[in-house]
DNA sequence: GGTATAATGAAACATAAGTTCTACCGAACA
DNA sequence: TGTTCGGTAGAACTTATGTTTCATTATACC
């Protein structure tokens, strides 16, 4: 965001107006629409105020087109809405995760994560898998759940993490720990006990950001 | 959805161009525009179609309004994206559930449910509340998430459901098995053992369409 | 007070844009 | 063949709406 301009009471009041009446129009208002159901005198004010509110980035302006007004706002709130992240197809507990590179292949779906399960702004690299199976319960998470992923090869002590067990050749979610030469990973289950794997015997395939379920 | 009437090929040109025009203005074509980028002879011409998809319902018209084009797409795209049910509060294993009924009390938070999890046509009477504590772990239910529940008192077989069992003072989260005098109520977690209730012992207060995780 | 600058008012002007009317065309049909 | 009907053309008409000019009032500063 740029830096706000300090606007007049008038200026804040026609832009609340103009975002208040495409909200309930889908199309701008007029210049006598603002003026009058703004008790404002004359349609120059209106004018010269619409101009300092461009000047500032507020909104944008078509010359001579008749209601040619577009709030950034609405593009912002669009953006806003816009919290997606790529989905990448299915995991189960044999097989490997799905390369993060794949987005390249052309049609991507994309599903929408709200910002209480993965902040807007930590969205970069995280992308969404349909669990099969039941092989993650001890995770807490259920066939059909849709799991979130950053990718990463490194991890804090404590994150839920996919971790890829080189010699069982699995894949599973559990919390990260590092005891030294030896990992130990926690199901998030806490009814259920740890399991103990040498160091070398792991990948870090991915952090698990969020988990969303269905039913 | 209603029936989708056959539109001619003139209609649909149309209302792709209105719905590319307002993405990329903001706001809506004049009907001279429709008419020389499409290549139309006539205003009229564009009148007569822009009345018929008026009928359709595939958008809103304001008599004398320049511009005055309001395509419903534009519409169910917001409300696509508005996907907002109300957030209640928290729950505990002890304590009773909120009643849906305070959405009177003014300040109500909301939060973004994708289509994914519920889809846009089943919000209805759904609410949101955040768990407190692992009570709920035999749910696949962990601290923290948030379960969307849609009111109801009654279930069908099978169905996850917020039941609170009368003599104990307790709401847990179950799959929900009448049989005969007898309520059944299964664990998500498969590993997991059902507990029996006589049916006068519970009252169904939701059934649960969903759950969110953060990490 | 005097002067520059920001903000307002009122009206005239120009034109962008909706509306309407009538004529025309081709296809379906009796 | 003539008649109806959905669709197309062209143009005139009206008005909704942006623009501009100029005078006027407030605000601030020296």
């Amino acid at each position: 965001m740029q830096p706000q301009p300090s606007l007049s009471n008038r200026q804040r009041e026609i832009l609340g107006y103009i975002e208040q009446f495409v909200d309930q129009h889908n199309y701008p208002p007029a210049i006598r629409q603002i003026q009058e159901d703004l008790g404002i005198s004359s349609t120059s004010v209106v004018v010269y105020n619409l101009n300092i509110l461009e000047q500032r980035g507020m909104l944008r302006r078509e010359g001579k087109v008749s209601r040619g007004i577009s709030i950034s706002k609405v593009e912002a709130a669009f953006e806003a809405n816009a919290n997606q992240v790529p989905f990448l197809g299915t995991i189960t507990a044999g097989s490997p995760l799905p390369d993060p590179e794949d987005l390249s292949s052309g049609t991507t779906e994309y599903i929408d994560v709200p910002p209480e399960v993965v902040p807007s702004n930590k969205l970069a690299n995280v992308y969404a898998l349909k669990v099969r199976g039941y092989s993650m319960v001890d995770a807490l998470i259920a066939d059909g759940d849709i799991v979130l992923l950053r990718y990463q090869e490194t991890a804090q002590q404590g994150d839920m993490v996919a971790v890829r067990i080189i010699s069982d050749n699995s894949v599973t979610l559990k919390r990260f720990y590092k005891e030294g030469d030896q990992v130990r990973l926690q199901p998030a289950n806490v009814t259920m006990d740890p399991i103990y794997v040498p160091a070398t015997n792991v990948r870090i395939q991915g952090r698990v950001v969020g988990v969303m379920r269905s039913m």
